[in-house]
DNA sequence: TGACTTATACCACATTTGTATATTATGATA
DNA sequence: TATCATAATATACAAATGTGGTATAAGTCA
């Protein structure tokens, strides 16, 4: 099943990938030239073309390798105790975007702004229905919309806490958002009352 | 308080913003180049540059102007029951994207892949942290958290609604998601045992 | 009205982009 | 090893970008 691919693509390809992250930590994405990824890759410029219809696909497609990594990670742990646990949640995104530091990084500086955002939401909302389309009892229209619902919520409250450093304790987030998340505004405003 | 500003920046903004939304509805983004909207807005190329970084400075002001209608008929609105009440939430919701024709072709286009999504986010938010600061009973923090919770899962819905033409009906979707909002996900599964 | 401020127009330039063509180098295969 | 397929290169070119400098036009204010 894997595909075989033309080592000489596999070279050009890494030594693209390579320029172009290490120019990333430098300068902005949008002051990075494509002639300036080919010098640094050693590469003809219109090699680059060859592969990339331009820069925005490479960023793509990078940005669809870290993705792998999450589902990887993701795919070792176990999710149907992270929607129960808040606590084992955050610890468990949070060392997934840890480890690949390219990917915590670029969440932490662009959140919902990132078009790394959706992807991470994708890849969190497959997960979730693969493991609990077996555990929940709900039809799948139902479990569909619970999971768009949970994950871009818990996504939006961790993307906060990354960004807001105003906010109270990462206790006291976990805590609320995991009252919200089991039992609503409802079992929130009883909580505080 | 309004900012007087030279009729003639006035007049060369609108004739660009003119340009650029005539221009957006013929073809794709990255196919419009400045050339074009100068041409189009019958000015000179330089003088685009007079006002705008670029492309995408002017894409922001334009988003940005769109929003604005968002935020009128969010304050005309009775948000307080939009908590509670999911189908006149999404009755709003719908009603203002709809309205603003440009909005909603964008918002459905593109949803959370849109620059445009953040800031209807941002939006809903502050709308919702005015108006519940005084009615509900929460700390500040506890209520950021919550707001940010509920806002990015309801706009999700939406916009799986939006895009998932394959979904039951939207009174399945709202009634469900009404539960999820207000009782979480103890109360979902509690209602379908 | 006349003197000022400033936006726009006009022209020019170096850089980048995207693409095309022909040639060379490399990996796969018989 | 010789042959074939194709990836990479070298080179060129039209178009678009971003930025300067100067002149002209329009708006502002005494």
């Amino acid at each position: 099943m894997t595909k075989i691919v033309d080592p000489r693509i596999r070279k050009t390809k890494r030594a693209i990938h390579d320029a172009f992250t290490s120019l990333l930590v430098e300068k902005d994405l949008n002051k990075i030239t494509i002639i300036e990824i080919a010098e640094r890759a050693d590469i003809n410029r219109k090699t680059f073309y060859n592969h990339y219809s331009g820069i925005h696909q490479l960023v793509d497609e990078v940005e669809n390798e870290l993705i792998e990594t999450f589902n990887e990670a993701l795919s070792k742990s176990d999710l149907s105790r992270a929607i129960k646990d808040p606590f084992y949640l955050y610890q468990l995104l949070d060392s997934i975007l840890s480890n690949e530091l390219n990917l915590r990084s670029h969440f932490k500086k662009f959140g919902f702004n990132s078009s790394l955002f959706p992807k991470i939401l994708d890849a969190l909302k497959i997960s979730l229905m693969s493991v609990l389309s077996q555990k929940l009892e709900l039809d799948k229209t139902t479990l569909k919309i619970a999971i768009e619902y949970w994950a871009a919520g818990q996504l939006a409250v961790l993307n906060l806490w990354y960004k807001d450093g105003s906010l109270e304790s990462m206790d006291h987030i976990i805590t609320t958002v995991g009252i919200i998340s089991s039992s609503g505004l409802d079992g929130l405003l009883k909580t505080h009352s």
